[in-house]
DNA sequence: TAATTTTTGTCAGTATGCTGTCATCATCTT
DNA sequence: AAGATGATGACAGCATACTGACAAAAATTA
């Protein structure tokens, strides 16, 4: 039983866990996405947009993906160019400006939900909220832990 | 509060903080090796093969970290070139060797032990056992649904 | 206000990871 | 045993991500 472990074997354990159920949601996500020609870089912008509230920045969005600002910038240049984002003046920032969703953004991303929500509510079917729910607070405890 | 959600939105938050939590912990482990020249890349595997018991082939390891066998395979084999890695024949398969740490594998590994095993145990330090042994089981089931 | 620190955009260079492909070997099925 | 299926190693091409660096703008502090 894992509950016999000390605790921080069992963390390292929680950790490489991580590491490959990352993997896996990528290539979950990727397989949900193969026929509107998503790569994972992209609807992972496109679902941190969506779930956002306020809008967001590239720099905010890096942050929310847990990834370098650089990389992100890339990526949404490239989505812009396509279409699929627009920028907009950021009336809090003069030089970072917002990025959302176009119309043909909205469209992939409802397409996305077509079958993003299936198997949500599939892939929790037999998992209790309460589990859910405590799972994400530890979840988000660790990463408040290390974002700086 | 979290629990309010519906649980689709409960879980596609949950997937979202995996995504942030796994570059955190990127982060946080690049900064522990810093100084010992080891890349993600690398103390990732290398931390695989140390946790696992009955030794780990390449596609082995790829599972475990939830990536592609190519990509581990690449790394693996300039470990090997510097030494921090060696093949050895496979028991259980004649192509597919076992791959297990050097001497200056180990000597790499116990380093990194110096600084991860205090990290591991200040990170938990206020998280009760019961916590990371729920959240880790959850992220187990998680895996098992994903993995094929 | 002035000085300092932080954030952001941008570019270059490099490392890592993925897909697709093919041949080879292992395992399973019949 | 023979054939079918699956796993593995190897290679190529490409997408993605990171670091480091620099300048400009913003935010913070004195």
């Amino acid at each position: 039983m894992a509950s016999h472990y000390p605790k921080r074997v069992l963390f390292l354990d929680l950790v490489l866990s991580v590491f490959r159920l990352n993997g896996l949601l990528i290539s979950e996500g990727d397989a949900m996405t193969q026929n509107m020609g998503l790569t994972h870089a992209r609807w992972k912008v496109i679902a941190a947009i969506a779930l956002s509230t306020n809008g967001l920045t590239v720099p905010g969005i890096a942050r929310v993906l847990g990834q370098s600002r650089q990389a992100v910038q890339r990526i949404t240049d490239v989505m812009v160019q396509d279409a699929l984002l627009v920028y907009l003046p950021n009336p809090r920032h003069k030089r970072s400006v917002l990025v959302r969703l176009s119309d043909e953004g909205k469209v992939a991303y409802s397409q996305l939900r077509e079958v993003q929500d299936p198997w949500a509510i599939a892939t929790t079917d037999d998992i209790p909220t309460e589990e859910l729910d405590t799972a994400l607070r530890l979840v988000r405890r660790l990463i408040q832990k290390f974002d700086r």
